[in-house]
DNA sequence: CATTAGCAGTCGGCCGGCCTGAGTGCTAAA
DNA sequence: TTTAGCACTCAGGCCGGCCGACTGCTAATG
């Protein structure tokens, strides 16, 4: 029993996995026979086969089927067997149009980015902006929405924007309501939120009942966006899951999609470091992903952030394809949001 | 044969589509005699389902087998036989609970309103939050990105507040970028979309090439954005999308979900009027639609402006809690936005 | 001694027939 | 007009047989 992986067996694991991408369907050894190019009758390649069923690589659904490739299998064809191709010309271009334009509305844009991915790549995918709002404030602001509502928007020094709902308990009038926003501005700009103490706001300047309150609020607000990190997830491609698997771990994996801890668990790692990560099937920590497989890589938001983005999809991708499209999309990503050379 | 629904055939109806509703499968006479309140046998039971048939109430997936409501019978169900109860206690309390807190983050707030209502439902709930920018500025900022990429950010009179990325051709220097800052907000604030003009700008301040192509970006982005609406769509539940159909018609209906056209299609109406709408099955104009029904209204977000919200599910819904639930969440999201008593 | 042809064996998927049970429509009596 | 009774229909589950894809084993081969 050969427990090297010499070169022909290579070969023919490299036949089965491609050929199982493409059609979905057990391999046979007539088959690999014919699309691998070694010389050899099919009963040669029958007992290759049976050596890799038993080296873990294979598996076999039923005694009178082909053969199926193993999570491990795909891991040593990600690791070792795989050629990776750049995107090809007109997905490239698919992806670099969407970085063109000279302005462009943020939100859009990351919510298109995994809506193109999901489709180049036939999977769902996630794009993951943290934006630390541990900053100082730049500004502030508050709109009255009815006598005891009001909005407060804060803007970061980094240039993030947080909206907040007050609510008060008596009615606060619309010159009141200028006045602290104006005092509220001028005190808070600049300070980070462990410098921001509402006591102190209110000894600094004089407001009516309401006002009081108001500027309580707002400070209390102020601290509790700034002590968040506002982590915004574009989700794409949903749909995709559907045809992927059977509809109870469509189901599964939806329902978790929607969660913010689930997404977060699954990408958070690569916030630390500027790697490409590929986890097949088993090797997810999360249950609902053990079926399927996770591409993904990080890219820089700026300010010495990182992002993240990547796709779901079943075990049985086209890693190359996948692999080249998700880097090529953080590279473009990345350059646009934050381009340290300009 | 009756063309007129009598009283009987009220009753009998109504416990089909009950019926149907608790257990998905096809209602027999045999179950209508045991759960209607007539007392007559199964025999004339089924003589009063095939008159409903024959009016277009019933239908027979095949020969052998119960009655099954079409469109229609819904449609009737909905507006004559069924009575719409208030919300039960404990549903209604985790709506309320969901607006109780005295500050909230108002993305988080719309994305756990249809995350709840689906939740409640069983179905897939979608919240609509137009907003209009068509507005006067309030305040612009510019955060530097790198040496030739820099965010705008506006906030409007009414609080909406937009950032779009700007590329440059040439560097710009945190100088010149802070002068042009403090010149575009106050030149432009107070100024609506129609008013503000580049070329104004330009000759009202004097930088030097950067700063003035600074300058024509950032007018430039600021009236493209106070010329938009933006519109931000919360989803919640599209799991649910997955066993209430098959999985062919969950995979078009979660494509279609993510499309910007489809929900706007399916919730513009509703901005126009305060009223529930119920469509069932081809009732909807979106052909993605017509084998799911869909239940929606209108909340006010102030300002005049109307939001609307609504849930998508199987045809065979329980509509009178559904349509009790929806109002309910519109109420309160009206409520918590907006407030014409304080 | 690795390779190969040949062959018997395995097993999922498909087809057709059979049976069962739920539910119908019709008819004749109350 | 209502009802009991009865013959009829048909989906769905079950069984058995057939087909075909593919295997593992064995014996022959260069």
């Amino acid at each position: 029993m050969a427990t090297e992986i010499d070169g022909r067996k290579k070969k023919i694991l490299l036949a089965v996995v491609q050929n199982f991408v493409l059609t979905g369907r057990p391999v046979g050894s007539g088959a690999v026979a014919q699309s691998a190019d070694v010389a050899v009758s099919a009963a040669t390649i029958r007992n290759e086969l049976s050596a890799l069923e038993e080296m873990g690589f294979l598996r076999q659904p039923h005694t009178s089927a082909g053969r199926v490739p193993t999570d491990v299998a795909y891991r040593y064809y990600v690791d070792s067997l795989m050629e990776q191709p750049r995107p090809s010309g007109r997905d490239a271009e698919a992806i670099e149009r969407l970085f063109a334009a000279q302005t462009r509305e943020i939100e859009g844009l990351f919510q298109e980015a995994s809506v193109l991915l999901s489709r180049l790549t036939h999977t769902t995918a996630i794009v993951f902006a943290p934006f630390s709002s541990a900053d100082a404030v730049r500004h502030i602001d508050l709109v009255r929405l009815s006598d005891q509502r009001v909005m407060l928007i804060i803007i970061t020094a980094r240039g993030q924007v947080g909206r907040q709902l007050l609510r008060l308990s008596r009615p606060v009038t619309g010159d009141t309501l200028q006045r602290v926003a104006a005092f509220t501005d001028r005190v808070l700009t600049g300070l980070t939120s462990d410098r921001i103490d509402a006591g102190d706001l209110l000894r600094r300047g004089k407001f009516g009942s309401a006002g009081s309150e108001l500027v309580r609020a707002a400070a209390e607000a102020v601290v509790e966006y700034m002590g968040s990190i506002e982590e915004r997830v574009f989700i794409g491609g949903t749909a995709n899951i559907v045809d992927s698997a059977t509809p109870e771990w469509a189901q599964t994996l939806l329902e978790a999609m929607e969660k913010q801890y689930f997404i977060l668990d699954l990408l958070k790692d690569l916030l630390h470091e500027r790697r490409l990560t590929v986890r097949i099937g088993e090797e997810n920590r999360l249950r609902e992903l053990q079926r399927y497989s996770f591409v993904g890589t990080s890219y820089p938001l700026g300010h010495g952030l990182l992002g993240s983005l990547g796709v779901v999809g079943p075990t049985s991708m086209d890693y190359a394809r996948t692999i080249g499209m998700v880097e090529y999309m953080a590279e473009n990503l990345g350059r646009t949001m934050f381009n340290p050379k300009g």
